[in-house]
DNA sequence: TTTATATTTGCAATATTGTTGCATGTTTTA
DNA sequence: TAAAACATGCAACAATATTGCAAATATAAA
């Protein structure tokens, strides 16, 4: 099992009321957040600056992992227990739902490997696919 | 040939000067740019609502395609002849290169499919490949 | 070519987002 | 329980993005 307190020693990091809060609402929800969905969702519990250092802290530690947008804004994902800090195994598909704005860790769908042009040296990939996710789907 | 001025002509948009060199600067470059390298290689000869608005309107029209990125920034690369108004046709690859920095169009390498789990409903495919690009390979 | 209309630009004001230093408060270790 | 280590919040600031509006420019019409 999972818990937020769990996922914090095993990282060595100090128990605070902020870690906790924010690591529990990337455990309960399904989706990617934002800094400002996290502000949202503690109702600005925590000065901004507290966000951001967690976030940054968690990145780092290798507890969540960011996923790239074309919307100005950093989505962060919770790692599965395979991620170890400054090693991040999220070479996974990202789903962004275009009814609900959801965007879901396809852990499942690894992205896969492409040929690059002569001399390029790939070292990571990301991939984000637009569309209908599960619960939108048009019938 | 592709000058800046048909190309504006082409998505019916009034010729201006900051259109013509904005769209200057994605011919001649061979990499993606952001707000803040325009705004750097025009030294700041336009406003930057301007160039925030001259992007936006080149995204509407097909002009340029954005890429998503992990740092906060919106990249903006040129489409290719065959991208139209509303319907980009960028499902290129991207390659970002940790030396040189530069985001490079792929123009040949195109967006593989993935088999998405049960009720998935697939659109559009980003993928941005990152490592080290032809100039900067290690020999 | 000149005028009228439509469009674009720049400015100002404001909002949003991100960063740093430092004193205070909390957690951990001994 | 006390000392040390660490995290937090505040304040100040910097960078980035958005909006309305008047002035300027581009296009269309005469």
């Amino acid at each position: 099992m999972n818990h937020s307190l769990d996922i914090l020693k095993r990282n060595g990091l100090s128990i605070t009321e902020g870690r906790k809060q924010i690591l529990d609402l990337f455990l309960v929800n399904d989706g990617a957040l934002s800094h400002s969905d996290i502000e949202k969702k503690t109702s600005a519990a925590f000065d901004r600056v507290t966000v951001y250092r967690t976030l940054q802290t968690f990145v780092e530690k290798g507890i969540v992992h960011q996923i790239p947008t074309t919307d100005n804004s950093i989505l962060y994902g919770l790692c599965k227990e395979s991620c170890e800090a400054g090693h991040h195994h999220d070479e996974h598909v990202h789903f962004l739902c275009n009814s609900c704005n959801k965007t879901i860790c396809l852990d499942d769908v690894t992205v896969p490997h492409v040929k690059l042009p002569k001399g390029f040296k790939p070292l990571q990939s990301a991939m984000v696919v637009k569309g209908f996710c599960d619960d939108c789907k048009v019938a």
